[in-house]
Parts: C-alpha cells; sequence; structure tokens
DNA sequence: CTGAAAGCGCTTACAG
DNA sequence: CTGAAAGCGCTTACAG
C-alpha cells in the first residue's frame, strides 16, 4: 500500500542509503544515480514519511502556540502570522487554546513536549506562573508573548504597557480631564497589571489623586460595567474620562453609556488600547492606543527559530519591548469644565489678562 | 538524557514489552509489576515519545485544519470548538491558512498527508476544486464544512445558504421591499453561489423582475463597494433595501451609506449574512441570517473522528445541510413607499373603501 | 503473566 | 560514489 524509501530502492536498483542521499541532497551522488531514484520517486509517487523523519532526525519541524483565546482578534491575528511565517521555513504548527486557564495551559505544553514539537510559543501566561521559566532553565526553546510572568527568566516578548497607559492619560490630560476612570481587565495578567501601573505612575505625575472608585477590575462583561458605570455616576464624585485597558472594555463602556443617553465625547470621554479592527470602524471610531501585534509575533517566531536553530542556551534570557502608538479617532473631548474650574499656572486665565 | 522505555523496564527489572503493556493499560498484568513499572516511570520523570508512538501504531494523533483565514471570526471560531472539542479525545489540531489560494490548499494538504496527520478538516475549498475528491476517493478521512465544491463526491457539513437567503428576502418583502440589492462575495464559492441563487429564486417567487445592476460581486473591499453604491445610488432605478451575503459586507454599505449621510433603516434597509460577533453589538444591530457554526463545527470533527476510527470507507459520502435563522434587529424598516405605489390585491386600499 | 525479537520508515556513521 | 548495518523509541504478535 505505502510507498517507502525500500520500494524506491529497489525499483531503482540502489540501496536505501542512496536514495535517502538523493533525497536530502548529498553532494556526491553521480549524475545518473540521482535521476534513476527521482524517476522512481516520481512513478510510484513516493512522499518521504515526516514521522519516521522525524523519529531519526530528532526534530519534528513542528512548533506548538498556545493562545488564551483563538476568537479574541488578538490571538487569531497574531496566530495568522506566525502561521505564515513558519511554512516559509518548511514548519507547521500545533495550535493550542487555554481559554485564560493556566491548568490547560500545562497541560498543552506538557502534551507538545510529549509531541516533540521543536519549540513552543505563548502568548497567555499568567503573573505568578513559574512553569514557563522551569522550562526555560531546561533549556527548552521557548518564547513568550503579549504577556510575562513576573518571573525574568524566560525569553518574552511584550509591548512597553506602562508607556501605553502613559499616552493614553496624558492625551486625556492635555485635554482638559483629571478625573479618569481606568476600566481593567483581570490583574494576574501582566498586561493589565502594567496597565494600570502605567494609569497610576501617568495621573500621579500630573498631580491627580488616585481614586479607588474609579477603578474597575472585576468581572471583564458587559453587565458587570454596566452595574458598575450606574453606581459610578450616581455617586457625587463623577470621572469625564475613562480609560479601558481594552478596546473590549472600552466598548463595553461605550455601550452601557449610550444606553443610559449619554453621548461619547460630549458627556464623557473614552479612550481604549489595542486598536482591534472593529474599533476603526465608523460606528464606534474609538481613540486607542495601539500595538504592533503582528511585529511582535514575527519577532517571537524569529527568535525562538534561532533558539531551536542554535540548539544552545543564551546565557540571558531574551527580552525585548516595543513601543506602543497612540491612535486619535473621535471618543476623545475637550473637557471645557475643567479648564473653567481650575485654571493651572494660569494657562486659562490669560486670555483674561 | 532522554528517558525511554528502556530504562524504565531497567529500573523496573521488567522487559520492554512489559514497560509497554503498563503504559498501555492492559489487562494481564501482575499488580505488583505494574507497581513496579509505575514506580519507575515516577522516578525518572518518563513521558512516552508520541512520535515513536506514532511510527509503529500508524496513527499520530493529530489532525489537520485548513481554514480560509484564521483572523477572520468565522473561521477563528470554529477553530475554538473544534481544537477544544479534539482535545477531549486527546487529538492535536495542525492549523493551516490559506488565505483562501486553492494552491495553498492543496500544498497544506499534501504536507498534512507527508506528516500523517489522522485526517483533515478543510472549511475553504472553491467551487472547482476536485483535489478533495481524488483524496475522497482513496478512502482518506476528510471532512468538508462551510463550503463544498461542485462534485459531490465528498463529505460535507454545510449550511442551507439558499434556505438562508430566501429567509432574508422574504423578510424585506414582507415589509414593503421590492427592490433589494444584493451584494456578494466572489461567487466561486459555494456558500456565495448558493447564497446568490436563493437570492434569485426568492425574487422570483415574488414575482420581483431580476435587475443586474442591483447585484454586485466584485472585490469585497470598503472602496469597491463605496464606489459601486455611489454609481448605484445615481441612478433612475434605486434600490430600497441591500441583502448583503456576509455581515462584513453587510458592515461596509451601512459605513457607505452613512457616508453619503443616509440613515439606516430611515433611507434604506440592510439585512446581513452569518452573524458575526459585532453584528449584535449596539452600535450596529444589524439584522441578519444566522448559522450555528459551532454545531457545525463540532459535527465535522465528529464525523471525522468516526471515519478515523472506523477505517473503511462509508458507501455514500456524507452530505449535511444545517437550517439558517433569521435574527431580526434594527436595520431593516418598512417600505411605505411601496405599500403606496401598489397596492396589490388592495390590501392598503382597503382603509380608503 | 512475562520476555525476546521483529518491525514501523527513515538517516547516518562507517567501510569499501 | 555506494551499500550494509545499526539505530531513533516505541508496540505487538508469538512463545513460553
Amino acid at each position: 500500500m505505502k510507498v517507502t524509501v525500500k520500494d524506491i530502492a529497489r525499483t531503482a536498483g540502489v540501496s536505501q542509503s542512496t536514495v535517502s542521499k538523493v533525497l536530502n541532497n548529498y553532494a556526491q551522488v553521480k549524475e545518473s544515480t540521482r535521476k534513476k531514484v527521482l524517476k522512481a520517486v516520481e512513478e510510484l509517487g513516493f512522499v518521504p514519511d515526516l514521522v519516521a523523519r522525524s523519529l531519526v532526525m530528532n526534530r519534528t519541524g513542528t512548533i506548538g502556540l498556545i493562545v488564551g483565546d483563538i476568537a479574541n482578534p488578538f490571538f487569531s491575528e497574531t496566530a495568522k502570522v506566525i502561521i505564515a511565517e513558519a511554512r516559509k521555513s518548511g514548519i507547521d504548527v500545533i495550535l493550542s487554546d487555554t481559554d485564560y486557564r493556566s491548568e490547560l495551559m500545562e497541560m498543552a505544553v506538557k502534551n507538545m513536549l510529549a509531541r516533540r514539537v521543536d519549540g513552543i510559543l505563548i502568548s497567555a501566561v499568567d503573573r505568578k506562573d513559574t512553569f514557563t521559566t522551569d522550562l526555560y532553565k531546561k533549556g527548552y526553546p521557548l518564547v513568550l508573548f503579549n504577556r510575562h510572568p513576573d518571573s525574568d527568566l524566560v525569553n518574552y516578548i511584550v509591548l512597553d504597557n506602562g508607556k501605553g497607559s502613559r499616552l493614553a492619560v496624558n492625551h486625556l490630560v492635555q485635554l482638559g480631564h483629571r478625573r479618569i476612570s481606568f476600566i481593567s481587565g483581570p490583574l494576574q495578567f501582566s498586561t493589565f497589571h502594567h496597565r494600570y501601573l502605567g494609569y497610576k505612575n501617568a495621573i500621579q505625575e500630573h498631580n491627580i489623586p488616585y481614586i479607588e472608585e474609579f477603578v474597575f477590575d472585576g468581572d471583564p462583561s458587559y453587565e458587570s460595567i454596566n452595574d458598575y458605570l450606574k453606581e459610578l455616576l450616581n455617586k457625587d464624585e463623577k470621572p469625564t474620562a475613562f480609560f479601558a485597558a481594552t478596546d473590549q472594555l472600552a466598548i463595553h463602556v461605550m455601550d452601557a453609556l449610550a444606553r443610559m443617553g449619554f453621548n461619547v465625547p460630549l458627556d464623557f470621554s473614552v479612550i481604549g488600547f489595542d486598536n482591534i479592527d472593529i474599533s476603526s470602524n465608523p460606528h464606534i471610531n474609538l481613540t486607542t492606543v495601539s500595538q504592533n501585534k503582528k511585529e511582535m509575533a514575527k519577532l517571537a517566531l524569529e527568535k525562538l527559530l534561532a533558539l531551536i536553530d542554535e540548539g544552545e542556551i543564551p546565557e540571558q534570557p531574551i527580552h525585548i519591548t516595543l513601543e506602543p502608538k497612540l491612535i486619535i479617532r473621535k471618543t476623545v473631548g475637550v473637557n471645557y469644565e475643567q479648564f473653567h474650574y481650575e485654571t493651572p499656572r494660569g494657562e486659562i486665565s490669560l486670555s483674561e489678562g
């Protein structure tokens, strides 16, 4: 049934070794025997068995990609880049989806190791993860991207999330906002943790008091955010702007605000983070902080492939930080109120003199 | 370095065969030797090499999934279901992305065959594809879903796309629309082909003349659709409603209309197809035809797994057709104009008598 | 209930 | 330039 090297050898009248040599482009093969072998390959429709080859070469030509949620645009768009680039090197990708659960991540990794993938790429570890650092210490080719654990003893490529938050807060402050609410996802992930820290630092730099009620990091569902906003907007001290740690969250905020009858940006300003595809839709038009996720993905794969090829443990773990960018669209407005109430260093009162 | 069955055998003081037997839960193993082996496995941290096992068992425990564009929500959401379900059977998924190009699909399939995946799932063939039918004839476990080739000699699970179009057109007609433009993707894909045919049949059933200028199936980019609409809306004979063959296209239509200053649904009605996640967003709120893509994906995997397990070619190819559903939201309005101009069978003139 | 031997389909020193 | 032999890490008749 199945055509093997043995069959080729027999019909070409040479040995298995010779067949293998022409298949692998060894230089020292006489042109006439090369032709004989190739002819047999053609005739019998021979396709080398990659499983057998993997076993003997100690290399499968596959890598594992572990994502948090492939239905989330961030993960699927980065996966696309990785699959396409890997293919260029003849490498296939085994995909795992963890639903953001760390037990599932560990299981996926263990399974991939048993499958002997040549290396692993992970875009969704949580901060307290130590499994990946163990793997790093063993010298296993592994590159994290997007998120990293608290331990630095592992290779990773991430966005400068703190800087991204600073960009967002500065933009808001420049337009007169000083009461800025921060809507975050779970702080157990480094992305949110650093976005939160960046928010906190940025408002401090502007001498804006940190108000605990302005920070939300609970269940990131629409309902939960809606409840939070209702309560918040009933208080005396209301924010004038919302900085959401993801575009998805920003859109939830905008939806909730719209249902309460508010206009964005006239009543409240909203700024997001991630610049997912929907955000540029004219019906949404969200001002946001963008990251070059494709570059991140490409870089992660590149580093992983280098690690695999070198076959040796680098002295230092690889740590790369990418730059965020502010994308100004239509959801942030000027807070005139602010310019009237407080006239810091007299910028506004100038016109009165 | 690497711990193998041999190592376990030696430290447990048994033979390789015995180790293999306890690893694979053979009944006839004495409890005491089973324990000895398990202890050695534990101590040495042994993990069976799945590549070696694959070679001898003639089964890799992997399947190939070939999609048109993993960054497209349809493909990523179905991929998620497939990966999760496959995992429950201990099966891993190798993912390929074809960018809708059939050469890349063929290459992906060939590569997966060389990798000896146990079966293949494809959600993006084009109508003229014959490669998959060849594979089917060879008895290779293969299930297509979402799209199918013109040839019926292959297993597939698809939506009843013609019926979906009928649902959309009927809804529009019930609300008084008779001039309905159809905005389609490339007709080389069975999905669009059947949605187009369904549109054509449905308007015929309502005695609505087919107007060629009302049908668009060119480049599905925003710009191209915008150009088409501009030209169309300059003509004397304008549609009152747009039926788009995907939600993505419907959103393009709505964006273009909004930019021209029109209101949906007051000036024009729009209906989509697919019910992707964004469509339910309160800012979009698109009326659309929905398909249960998760069920489709699950079913496709189920059938594939059955095909793999049976190991024999079924008499007849598997053909399953799923039912579409109309989801009414806010983008379709009543065409009052229609009720005034024509008063078919006097429904409207009644009030005058 | 257990073990010796063969084999899955390749590649790679090694010898000639 | 070519071939015989060993081996990658497992499983599976087969014999005992």
